[in-house]
DNA sequence: ATATATGATACTATTTTAGTATCATTTGTC
DNA sequence: GACAAATGATACTAAAATAGTATCATATAT
């Protein structure tokens, strides 16, 4: 099982890449090169990362892409959100519908705290605690 | 994204009502009705748990199932492995050779601790915990 | 002997993941 | 203005994982 897909993990590396830089501008066929990730996927990824406002893109020629927010700004969280969705440990926990006495259910509790703190471990981990240049 | 797939979900739920009953041998039959969980479906699942020594079987007439081992020694996290194999956040953290530079990449260093903190979390659930016969 | 149970395993359908391909649009440069 | 270089949008495909079903073999209580 695995929590982070390659989308995210790509998005990660590309986000912490691009905080090096903030001011470039650079375009998917560089980054593909210097981060050896198939170009057409990465593109599809530095896209849905410009339509969720995380990064800035400038299309036309001398265009690419750069961060729309300051790297501290940028939760893991949010990444995987973007592309995998609300982190959740388990269907009843999202939809609690189909659980059939969430309320009552230990593991449904127990899970929820476990997902709570998950969430925010994966808060307070951002673009720029991975390039090196925030917190540790 | 998902944690816990069905397979590890109704697993647990099964050892939870088979603790609550520790001396009983129970069918497949009359676990998924009390479950609500389709039989041959359910079935499997008892099956692999038996082969991995969690539940104990008895074939032929009065046969069925019943908890090979007390339920305060089995954990959440051994369920899951037997359904889903090891707990692993990211690829790189199961197979560091896909990983460029997991000695020096902050975000392996990272997920590697969140990683480990979820481990233990999930070894500090047991089933004995779920069905409230045992330690909160 | 037979009905009732699990053991083992092969099969199928659906969903998710991982990636490709392509046409449309924008924009800097000549 | 033409053109090349870039992203926007979106449809498509292949492989893997998930969620089941089906079936034949074997053991055992009555």
């Amino acid at each position: 099982m695995k929590l982070i897909t390659k989308d995210t993990d790509y998005a990660i590396r590309a986000l912490s890449y691009l905080s090096l830089y903030p001011e470039r501008i650079v375009t998917v066929a560089q980054l593909s090169r210097e981060l050896d990730i198939p170009q057409p996927f990465l593109r599809r990824i530095l896209q849905r990362l410009s339509a969720a406002g995380v990064l800035r893109s400038q299309k036309g020629k001398q265009g690419g892409f750069r961060l729309a927010r300051l790297p501290d700004t940028i939760q893991l969280q949010e990444v995987i959100r973007i592309f995998q969705g609300p982190l959740t440990l388990m269907e009843c926990l999202k939809n609690p519908k189909t659980c059939v006495n969430s309320s009552t259910c230990p593991l449904h509790r127990k899970m929820k705290e476990i997902q709570q703190d998950l969430r925010k471990k994966l808060d307070g981990i951002t673009v720029a605690s991975l390039s090196g240049k925030g917190a540790a």
